[in-house]
DNA sequence: TCCTCGCATAGACGATCATCTATCAGACTC
DNA sequence: GAGTCTGATAGATGATCGTCTATGCGAGGA
């Protein structure tokens, strides 16, 4: 709804610009903001850098922790959050855990910020 | 570097895949991190949201408290958050402070997050 | 020059987060 | 079945975050 519309020649000082009052995408923003949160941590885009990096996007953690410098359970940790939002998916093989990137949720994201970047009214 | 590929005729029940030691991208993923983290809150996203519906995608702080139900305080510090990461600018025009969305920061993550997603070995 | 208005800053507080060590559970080997 | 290996879980801890109230600052208007 546009409650005030400015013209160039509009002298009033009391304007400053449209009131746009149109109600964001409340639910919509919540689900793509947890979205956007499980991938802003360094450690785990170099997770999903590296997974993306082997033969199908399928990698076992035990050759995740060693290349980032950080402990096992913190790498489960991570795989977790990121598997708990969409970006992977874990695959039991024997003793292995192996985890695959989704590569449509990592695509979605990416199209939602594009659409965002276009949306001007 | 590769040091164990296994076959599919290869009988060895120690090797579980290729262990890719290619270092990740470690500033790279820092900086996307940080720009991911300022878009992670929902709150934020529905202001990017307002702003993006404004004419030119440029509007002032005074319409954008209350669509939201937050207080003034909390929407200047996510602004300076967002301008912080580069995706608006402000500039002042007499007493209202204006913002306005840099369509470029945002079609950069996307394409990051795409170009992830197309990564697979 | 004072007053008002718009917005930023300061500081506090509770919640969430990333990481660690210690431990547990499941699967394979001998 | 005992031992080994992989990876998940539990719990602790320090850091960061989102929000609030209170206050400061600069620009206009009277």
């Amino acid at each position: 709804m546009i409650t005030a519309l400015p013209s160039p020649t509009d002298h009033r000082q009391d304007v400053c610009c449209q009131s746009i009052s149109v109600a964001p995408p409340v639910d919509e923003s919540r689900d793509f903001a947890r979205k956007l949160k499980a991938l802003s941590d360094p450690t785990r885009l170099q997770l999903l850098h590296l997974i993306a990096a082997h033969p199908g996007g399928s990698a076992c953690i035990c050759h995740l922790t060693e290349p980032l410098g950080v402990t096992q359970p913190t790498v489960s940790h991570h795989m977790r959050l990121l598997a708990e939002s969409g970006f992977v998916t874990r695959e039991q093989r024997g003793k292995w855990a192996f985890y695959t990137i989704r590569p449509g949720a990592l695509k979605d994201l990416g199209e939602y910020l594009i659409d965002l970047s276009r949306l001007h009214g």
